[in-house]
DNA sequence: AAGACGGGGAA
DNA sequence: TTCCCAGTCTT
């Protein structure tokens, strides 16, 4: 053992080597494949980023595939991933590459952070993975194992505790094999050092693992609550004309920019005040009146880390098209069931469709 | 420094 | 329920 750091990196490449899961984006050098794993994966497990990784990678091949795809189209890929704002940033930096750096990815950790979308640990993990460059990626897997092996308790949910860790990580990158070896410190941390009920028992740094030896393994690492999420009430109104539905892209500002949803009225309590949406939709030139908001039976309950929706759908039927000026004023357009299909839709929309059977598959 | 931003899976 | 995941951006 030549010190502490080369024993703490040579044992979690040994443990690597006999335990890393066979991961497609493992098997490349390709700076867009890799990128693209890294902004998948990003707050995301393995389990649920892998189709998606499969999915874009069949569907943009290149980064000048994804560059010359439609948003509409990239989000849709997404959907159900959460965090749209990811695709939409991956998408301006494809082009930008394509555009700005003539279709070649940049090759180093500074030059990589400047892309949209592309904060520390990415610019860290491509760096590292596709051009070997000695940069600590530091995630959530990271955060936890330095805390346990190194004794580290600050909070890891206040960002000047990053600074300590950061240190520490990069006095543990080799020079030989950063990009082995920053896999390897992930991988053990989703597979062995886990959050809760870690491995001690067959732990190869168990000896050498502060928590371990001080009996601190399940206050570290030490981690503040978040908020609780804040309830809201959403109402749909679903206008439906001759088998076609009204439907709008959602602006920035809120909860799933860019993806499709129906007219919504929000209300701060539960309960629906009919009086109130009559009023917008009558100042708004659309024909409702309060015998057509039955109440649905249904009540749809949509959790985030943040929020907690509460989605009630009311399906009216429309005698006539909404006025021309009334479309664009409310930005709502008409859409059969085969396109609705092929737009981006927040999970809670799609739920939705599929219990009305307006879209069968999904 | 704190808040916003999704959705799913494990215990 | 609670936690948290190969985080980033905005304020």
């Amino acid at each position: 053992m030549a010190n502490n750091y080369t024993y703490f990196s040579e044992t979690l490449i040994n443990w690597y080597n006999r335990h890393k899961r066979n991961l497609p984006w493992r098997n490349t050098t390709n700076p867009y494949f890799i990128w693209l794993s890294e902004v998948i994966l990003q707050q995301t497990r393995v389990n649920q980023g892998l189709p998606y990784y499969i999915k874009f990678t069949e569907a943009y091949p290149t980064v000048q595939d994804l560059a010359a795809a439609p948003e509409d189209e990239v989000l849709r890929l997404w959907q159900g991933l959460g965090y749209y704002s990811r695709a939409r940033n991956m998408h301006h930096t494809a082009k930008q590459i394509v555009n700005e750096y003539g279709s070649k990815f940049p090759d180093n950790y500074s030059e990589l952070l400047k892309l949209k979308g592309v904060g520390s640990y990415t610019a860290a993990a491509v760096a590292a993975f596709a051009y070997k460059e000695q940069v600590a990626v530091l995630d959530g897997n990271v955060f936890r194992v330095l805390a346990r092996v190194f004794g580290i308790s600050e909070d890891i949910a206040v960002p000047a505790s990053r600074k300590t860790f950061q240190e520490q990580a990069d006095k543990l990158v080799p020079a030989a094999e950063p990009d082995t070896y920053n896999q390897a410190v992930m991988e053990f941390g989703a597979i062995q050092c886990t959050p809760i009920m870690p491995d001690c028992l067959f732990c190869p740094l168990q000896q050498s693992c502060f928590a371990f030896t001080h009996g601190l393994v399940q206050e570290l690492p030490v981690k503040s609550k978040a908020k609780a999420a804040r309830p809201r009430y959403f109402h749909y109104l679903v206008f439906e004309w001759q088998g076609q539905y009204y439907m709008r892209k959602r602006l920035e500002g809120d909860i799933w920019q860019g993806l499709y949803d129906f007219y919504l009225h929000e209300s701060i309590e539960k309960q629906l005040i009919p009086e109130s949406l009559l009023s917008e939709l009558n100042a708004a030139g659309i024909p409702v009146q309060a015998h057509h908001l039955l109440t649905p039976l249904k009540e749809y309950k949509h959790i985030l880390s943040h929020q907690k929706i509460t989605a009630k759908f009311y399906l009216i039927k429309l005698e006539e098209k909404l006025k021309p000026e009334v479309e664009q004023e409310t930005r709502l357009a008409l859409y059969d069931p085969e396109k609705i299909d092929e737009l981006p839709k927040p999970v809670l929309i799609s739920n939705y469709l599929k219990d009305a059977k307006i879209l069968l598959h999904l």
